[in-house]
DNA sequence: GAGTGGTCTAGACCACTGA
DNA sequence: CAGTGGTCTAGACCACTCA
């Protein structure tokens, strides 16, 4: 039998937007306006729980949202404070070229400069983090969007990790692309930096020698297995990566 | 009075690690092992409180860690389900530069270059986004970290919004540094792209005329407001960015 | 209409740690 | 020791939407 206390009326919410998230908003604009600077103290749960007339979980609840994204720091005992500033968490998103070529509905082509299929060599097995000897494939492509080419590939494939890799025609579809589906969920990390176009890349991306080329170095891991290392070299006056850093997002 | 039924013992945590927690591990191990596609529906917060044994609460939990690192999509009356892999979300930090060079423990120098308050050209107004005429700071200088250039720096700084920047000495802080501080929580929008160094950015790095920099722009507001355009150049053989992409980091 | 997630409550026990 | 956050429960009402 339902206890009659449990029975009032949830407090109506202000609008659309739930009790929580007023809270959490509210928070959010003391410490963004500068009223709560960094190491400024949050009001404790039972504090903001009295002033919102909600439950604990509630005020639980937007103060975990705000720890999440590290705006406070939660400390048992002495409570929660407003984070110190830190290099900004940016967030870069990173797309595959086929998939970012075909969004902007330009033609997309591929075309494979080289393929080989071998026991990794030294040089190799440093650049994917495999033993020497695991076999790989080695590929080099081009990619084109409106028949002019837009990034040029160098990866390595890691077969012990992706065996199903040798009987592709990478002709037709991106590696990236094709290994993003056999590979769903993985691990990556990536460097970018500015290089001077090799003779090399400066044929495939029909530049000159020598001019500023952005290379974004991915390698890609699932569990601890290394699947894939590859180059991406960008013409510099033809690509730019855009990043975002918005407090509330964290 | 407390009722009785409520003073049953809480189910022990299986070790340290708490149950949400738990059962939020179990299904990203079915997600990123593959077992669980994108597209694949996700047992529903009943199923899985009758699996764990737990309330809801506790499943809604898990579920709702999942769906806020966008590795689940959450949908009434239909459940939820693996989120289709998108572009990567990479976290990219990009810190300011006085403090990454002093948290190596290399000694730190900044040198001004130049300097001009005036009203906003149309030139200043487009980099700044603010209307032409407005006051503004204009700002060149060099990084040097254990005494050699490590990047050059151009700024605007619209003085409506932090007026105070009329009477610092920037010989002494970086601009970067000293911002962060009046500014404590803002918005910033990054462009980085790779440009051959002009002969003024090959000066000021000391390298050669031509060669490949690193160059990250940035855009900062607050609250809508404008509050400084900075380009930043890095000679491309002596910085890399880092971003890393980690799905159960969302 | 019924199943699902979204939110909320009024408690409860616990671990941790600063005063 | 007492205050704080961390977690959990057993309900409840609601909105939405698909079948």
């Amino acid at each position: 039998m339902p206890d009659i206390r449990r029975l009032r009326r949830t407090s109506p919410r202000t609008n659309g937007v739930a009790r929580y998230t007023e809270i959490q908003r509210a928070l959010e604009t003391a410490i963004f306006s500068g009223d709560w600077p960094p190491g400024t103290r949050v009001p404790s749960e039972q504090e903001l729980l009295k002033r919102y007339r909600c439950s604990r979980m509630t005020v639980n609840k937007a103060l975990s949202a705000l720890a999440a994204s590290g705006l406070v720091v939660r400390r048992r005992r002495s409570g929660s404070f407003v984070a110190q500033r830190q290099g900004e968490k940016n967030v870069l998103q990173i797309h595959d070229i086929e998939e970012e070529i075909q969004r902007e509905g330009k033609s997309y082509r591929v075309k494979l400069v080289s393929r080989s299929e071998r026991k990794a060599t030294k040089r190799d097995a440093a650049r994917l983090d495999v033993p020497v000897s695991t076999r790989i494939l080695a590929l080099t492509c081009v990619h084109y969007g409106e028949e002019r080419p837009l990034v040029a590939e160098d990866r390595l494939i890691n077969l012990d990790a992706v065996p199903s890799a040798t009987e592709v025609d990478f002709n037709e579809t991106s590696p990236g692309n094709w290994l993003l589906k056999q590979v769903p969920w993985s691990e990556a990390e990536h460097h970018i930096r500015a290089v001077n176009a090799s003779e090399d890349i400066a044929e495939h991306l029909e530049i000159t020698e020598g001019e500023a080329c952005l290379v974004v170095e991915r390698r890609t891991r699932h569990g601890g297995r290394s699947i894939t290392h590859v180059v991406l070299s960008y013409p510099g006056d033809g690509y730019q990566l855009v990043a975002r850093f918005s407090p509330s997002q964290g």
